[in-house]
DNA sequence: CGTGAGGTTGATCCAGGTCAAGTGAAGTGG
DNA sequence: CCACTTCACTTGACCTGGATCAACCTCACG
């Protein structure tokens, strides 16, 4: 694909470009780096725990992600792509940086309320949760690797593999084609089925 | 106590500072008002779902909430004090405003991180937990409801109540008192002991 | 062809959910 | 001052959803 420069909604000439690969890492925290805007997709964020990393965040299309390089000159999490995705550097525009890093805040904010209500209830609200949450408008996509989708949801890598398998016959979800990023869609992926976060 | 007006981290002048009762209502979503910052003590945070509020975040002392009334003019949250706290009106300075904002977007995300760790793991590690971020360094402290420690750590009422008492009788923390805020203290509120949020 | 990462499937077990019946303190109204 | 309610928490008995352990499959790739 070739380098393009994108006129991005702050109205701020960016770098490239950047495709990652399902799995693949964006970077590694504490290494030195820029902000970047998820273009498509979405990213898992950990952070090192005495008995090494743990889950610490998701961000979707539309998030920044790394912005706190700005102020640590460092990342403070590792990120890593769940199903391909794109994403461009992200920089500070010269004007109403506060307004748009208050943006920023409210959509982190509510991505933090999302994925508590997908750490509560049965095993299948939450993982149809997180599905419609990364592909609402039930929009066909890849699954992220079971191992990410049950770090997300609080489950074991079996129980998701059975829930998906379940979701699959009752014909909530369509899963297409075997392992390596199959494709997903169908009736679980509106949110209003699924994401019932009760307390 | 009298009204005060604080010289705040951020150099600008605010109004009178608030006193809130454990479990009392700060604001409702929906509502008008301002940010505030959190001086004392702690807040939980919920949304309205479509089966009642669901819990939604979580703030500590230095945080600030309420800062999307800046975007849309209106509290997306409900916010409702753990235990007592003490917050203060919270304005943009006019200066920095970008990196304050930077400050505590960085604040959020950690705090998610927390929370999620918080969301599994056996019960003793949750509640543990979570008494460890709410009195760091073994502060002696009012605990919250058992209703919102069960809505924080994703527990029942039921579990939280018997978890306490067996980290009571393990010498592991110190439950001076009943019911209606009793104060705790001890061992398990050296985050080192508890927070092992593992994936 | 061998290796390994990613996924599946089965059997067993137990932590915590659920239901149900308490208690005790604080408030309320007569 | 005392019945009555209510809120916050407690305790017990039972049951189940998902963890755990273990074996296995299958594709991608060097």
């Amino acid at each position: 694909m070739m380098q393009q420069s994108q006129q991005n909604t702050d109205g701020v000439v960016r770098g490239p470009r950047r495709e990652v690969g399902r799995g693949e890492l964006i970077y590694h925290a504490g290494e030195q780096g820029h902000a970047w805007r998820i273009v498509a997709g979405s990213v898992r964020l950990d952070r090192d725990e005495s008995e090494g990393p743990a889950f610490a965040g998701l961000s979707m299309a539309g998030d920044v992600i790394g912005a706190e390089t700005m102020l640590f000159g460092a990342y403070t999490y590792t990120a890593q792509a769940l199903s391909g995705c794109v994403i461009e550097p992200w920089g500070e525009p010269t004007e109403r940086f506060g307004e748009s890093m208050l943006r920023l805040l409210a959509a982190t904010e509510r991505r933090m309320a999302d994925m508590l209500a997908l750490r509560n209830g049965r095993a299948d609200e939450r993982v149809g949760g997180l599905l419609a949450l990364l592909g609402s408008a039930g929009a066909v996509f890849k699954l992220p690797r079971l191992r990410d989708i049950a770090d997300i949801t609080g489950l074991t890598i079996e129980t998701v593999s059975r829930t998906l398998h379940a979701l699959d016959e009752d014909g909530v979800l369509d899963v297409e084609g075997r392992r390596q990023g199959r494709r997903i869609g169908g009736a679980a992926l509106t949110p209003a089925r699924t994401l019932r976060g009760r307390c």
